[in-house]
DNA sequence: TCATTATTTCTGTAATTTCTGAAATTTGGG
DNA sequence: CCCAAATTTCAGAAATTACAGAAATAATGA
């Protein structure tokens, strides 16, 4: 595919932002062509288009399906798996959370749990503070951990209303 | 200083979580040991604590300390730097978003609102929906956007209270 | 079944990142 | 101002990650 200037522009801005959040750079980039793509595509087009190698964009798009973020479809007289996205940004932010939620946050949680439960009974003279500190670490992510599960929860349509909500929620804080 | 095995769970944990995150895994440690340790540190215990060199150490401090995450201080009769960083999760947390705030999300919000008006004008055949894509991703982005400015001036501990009110906020959205 | 096309796996190379130890610089006390 | 301690800078080594192209495998349909 010949992308416009602006397409260009976003994808390659996407392969960087990716990149800084530890998603590897052509990886995000694949997935923000599915995203301005208004169909499905081929994986040799992808590469076409992204001008990197075929052998590239299936270990790319298999990362990408492994985090639920993209479809294989196929349609009549193609022999060739097509591959989309969702066009809805709240279905693909419920989704990453989700999975980051599984991959990142719970196996912490785990580890902080087994953390405190040894630092309540070995106390150290070093860090005489260790089960305090451990234990707001903890608190923490258990938070994190309740909100990511109800916003994975959500539809996208309320999970936008929610957001929307913002400047409220936000008073009820204060 | 010699480590608890605890901690040292933690802080390798912590390293690896930073990496995933694009955090170098050795400036994340470093960042674990500061809020584990009840006083400030000098560099070369940090060095001899994570068993790194002494150089790697005032390069990941240095790093810290853009991030606004670490400080120095400084004890009568040590003419040595100490470093510390907060011990209040919340804190940490308001912090880091601040900066990824400041660093990524404002260059992306830039570059949205141009690739938006670029959008509005030019219609690529390729790419008919080109336009709404990117207004759903800026809008996205503003949305988040407006979400981190609030919770980085919000003070620590409402912040905390707001992230317990979970349930009854996510009740608004349906 | 066979030929063709599509896809994945694998292996070596390139690029990048991380890290160390030495050298240079800065800082502070005497 | 000089010395010693502390810190930073830097260049190259080591490790990791990303990538391309070839080879192998799988799928399709004639």
């Amino acid at each position: 595919m010949n992308l416009p200037a602006t397409a260009q522009k976003f994808i390659v801005h996407w392969g960087e932002m990716g990149a800084r959040w530890g998603i590897n750079r052509s990886v995000a980039q694949i997935h923000a062509l599915l995203y301005l793509s208004p169909r499905p595509l081929p994986a040799d087009e992808i590469a076409e288009t992204l001008a990197i190698a075929r052998s590239n964009v299936s270990v790319g798009l298999k990362e990408l399906q492994t985090w639920g973020l993209v479809r294989v479809t196929h349609t009549l007289g193609d022999r060739r798996d097509h591959f989309d996205t969702s066009s809805d940004v709240w279905e693909l932010f419920r989704v990453i959370i989700r999975e980051r939620k599984r991959r990142e946050l719970d196996p912490t949680l785990a580890l902080l749990r087994e953390c405190v439960s040894e630092a309540k009974v070995s106390e150290s003279k070093q860090l005489p503070h260790l089960d305090e500190r451990l234990e707001a670490m903890l608190e923490f992510m258990e938070l994190t951990d309740a909100w990511g599960e109800r916003a994975a929860k959500l539809a996208p349509k309320n999970l936008r209303r929610l957001a929307k909500l913002g400047d409220s929620i936000f008073k009820l804080a204060e």
